[in-house]
DNA sequence: CATGAATGAGGTTTCATTCAT
DNA sequence: GATGAATGAAACCTCATTCAT
């Protein structure tokens, strides 16, 4: 009782600990076998734990990678959302979504590649993946129409189809590191591929005085970038 | 079309229909059911014949669904080379590309679902599934080279990103119809789609020459469309 | 297809055979070990056939004893019906019930053990089983209503009570023989066993009129008894 | 009911309180899905303490299970075994069974189902299970050769076989009200029940002499039967 | 060629029991 | 005493693959 109120605010509870030793683990096998290779014998031994523990704190299979997914998932939404309702010139904000992206990319390849290969293209059946996905898509469609709105995104271009685009073109982006098309140790071409994913984008879509104000900020982001990333 | 109709198209004897048929359940229960609730039974039973004859023609299961990847994958990858192979400028074969892939779409969504939903998953490493994405992938890349070379491509922009993300944009389009995100009976809007995931696509990358002869070419497009697509 | 309708009459046909062979091996293991230690594999094993087998004839566990207990329980009930149906003082019929059961008992005591101490007192959930027994003792019940109405019952009996009370003495009297209370191999002592139960019932509800034909009934069938028998 | 709420009615520590919570709880679970869904899980949340506790208590599920049994049967066994030690007719005795039988029914159906259900049932060989079953029938049996001798029992009757009929008659009649065959609430008819159970039974095996005195019995029963039950 | 019964390894899931706190 | 997380053996069930007809 007291240890789910008391410690679960961040990391503590010994209960919460063993279960995010498994989700991680999940994740890892998850990531190096795929669907089907995840055997929940090979969860339990990556996870250091019996095999009946999974089923302690997951009904079954199935909710366990669902729950992989979500927690996964949920993180990287909110990141988006805090993006998407930040003020600010659409141009900015969608750099920022592309940034959220490739920084979980950065942080942790494995979770992101079970994201992008394993679930976001999964089979009907499961609901909430999917809904979590076109959710998201939804989110940013409308934030281009605002941005139509205020003269930044061209008018015969269909917002959610953009948002479409853009996640289309950053989960190929990351694809292309995940398959390794790209060598995903190149932090160089990592940095171009970011600028590129966005920057493309941007010129497809954004309006000559939209575009403009990018121009101007790309610029002296130029300057200032190095810094920041390490 | 044509192959279930006509006996002699490409090798048809009695066999190759037996075997067409085969595949074409495969494609069904894999678009319906995904990889993982593709059973041997399941194709069996849609096409109508009995359990070991699936294996009469196919050596076991990996090389069914490596059969319906390919054949699906390969003719589409057969038309895409055309368009690159042929005389032209870059955006006249970026719009080709899209057409391919769009055609494919109205054509057998549910085979277009297969090729989508499941690159790049299931048993481990599958090369050839990869290796036929990656290359189409490079293909297209090395048509951007030259399209640098010749001033049609911005020179920063990195080709083989470029290919990467033309190839998500048009993945992630479909993937929107797919998903439901867009209604897929609405042939107007597949239309918008087309033209918009090209346009904004060509918008991004090209230098401002090849946009303006992008831009006179699509006028003169617009005139002739109707025509065209029926 | 041909072997279902031309060879299934009574014996014939492969996969009958095949079925049939789990099934009776069900029974055995059912009887030996009880619904606990009924394990599929000894079922399998007993039955000689591969594990899977079973699961190509039964959809689960639950199936396999569902049908072990009707199949039993079928063939009781039928033959408990034609006594009932047919012709004769109520007298005749109860006996005949009896006989039925203990017949059965004969025949095969393992299936009736099964039928007895596993199913007809088992669990709640398994609607078919208590319907089918309950279905049996309200045919009887009828019987005994159209018994009041031609004067052989006492008007003072509850015809419904009556019957549960008649096979609560034929079960309880085979569970005696199950559970070795009598000795099983004393034939003599079945016999005797048969008459009493049959009798005491009849002696407790019959009316005066009714036990005095029972009586003469009684004395004729003494002659004949030994030689029907053995 | 008096155990629940005072606290040193037997032994009546707090430790007893506890066990005797689960032991109630076990009844409960045991009565509602059988002795295949009762896990012991089950019965903790349905008696409110931790899993533990209940191996605190208990050795394990099987001795929690003979307890429930043994708890429930040596009541009932002793409660007979009063009526079949007092002086008097037999005829009385038989009745004063059967009344121990409904008067426990009326108390605690729950508990009787259990004990009707699930005798003879689950794991292997439980002795004991049966022996305190077998041993009632041939504790009543002895009452019967006494009966037997004082010219009450009608002298072809075999002892054994009545007391095993007795107890079928009366549990079929319960079970009737456990399968819902009789509606359980309907008081008057399960005093019907009672009578008629054992005047049957009775009118069955008697003597002459015996089944007359039993009559002028039921006559002078008839006027106090009302004030007795309440 | 065609059939579908037969096989059994391999995975999932359950749950009685233990044990550290 | 009390708790419930942890354990793992043992059962169930699936399904790719083979093979006799």
């Amino acid at each position: 009782m007291s240890q789910q109120s008391s410690k679960a605010v961040e990391g503590g509870s010994r209960e919460g600990e063993r279960r995010r030793t498994i989700l991680r683990a999940a994740i890892d096998v998850f990531a190096r076998k795929g669907y089907h290779g995840c055997r929940i014998a090979d969860v339990a031994r990556e996870a250091g734990v019996a095999y009946g523990l999974v089923y302690h704190y997951f009904k079954n299979k199935d909710e366990l990678l669902e729950t992989v997914f979500e927690t996964g998932w949920s993180g990287f939404v909110s990141r988006i959302r805090a993006v998407v309702e930040a003020e600010g010139p659409v141009g900015l904000k969608v750099r920022g979504i592309t940034d959220v992206a490739f920084e979980a990319y950065r942080v942790d390849p494995r979770a992101v590649k079970v994201l992008i290969v394993e679930i976001a293209r999964s089979p009907g059946g499961h609901v909430n993946r999917q809904n979590a996905f076109t959710d998201t898509i939804r989110m940013c469609a409308e934030m281009f129409v605002r941005a139509q709105a205020s003269g930044e995104l061209r008018p015969e271009v269909d917002p959610l189809l953009a948002s479409a685009l853009l996640f289309g073109s950053i989960e190929m982006g990351l694809t292309a590191l995940v398959l390794g098309l790209v060598d995903p140790s190149d932090t160089e071409m990592l940095e171009r591929a970011r600028q590129q994913i966005a920057g493309s984008f941007l010129h497809g879509v954004l309006t000559q005085d939209a575009a403009a104000a990018e121009e101007s900020w790309k610029k002296s982001a130029m300057r200032s970038k190095s810094a920041k990333l390490l």
